[in-house]
DNA sequence: TTTTTGACTAGAC
DNA sequence: AGTCTAGCCAAAA
């Protein structure tokens, strides 16, 4: 079983909470996340605690990852992977347009 | 325990 | 538009 003190516990939650709040058809980069949930310069974490919020993990709740892209507005996977076509896909269907694994402005 | 890796980023060329 | 660097620091190796 994997041991994580309890200020990681509160920061993972805080980081999950935050992506939980970004309404369908828009996105948000890591570093936003992590200055909205109060870990500001810490991007990094955000991609980790995304990476660590599979189910049943901690009992957190289904949260919209793929509406979190990098400072670039690009995917941060690499393009031929299973998780690329799914963040695609998932952002499509919220009517986000993708070209070139970037998110397209407005 | 130490080292490396990585869903990151701002700034400098 | 790319490439590099330094800063970040928990997780995995």
């Amino acid at each position: 079983m994997i041991q994580i003190n309890r200020v990681m516990k509160e920061s993972y939650q805080r980081i999950w909470q935050t992506v939980q709040a970004i309404p369908a058809g828009n996105v948000a980069s890591y570093g936003q996340i992590a200055d909205l949930a109060g870990l500001p310069g810490r991007a990094r974490l955000v991609g980790t605690a995304l990476k660590n919020s599979d189910e049943g993990r901690f009992q957190n709740r289904a949260i919209p990852w793929h509406r979190v892209v990098n400072s670039q507005g690009k995917i941060s996977f690499p393009r031929q992977s299973p998780i690329y076509q799914q963040q695609v896909a998932r952002l499509q269907e919220e009517q986000v347009i993708v070209l070139n694994g970037k998110v397209k402005l407005r």
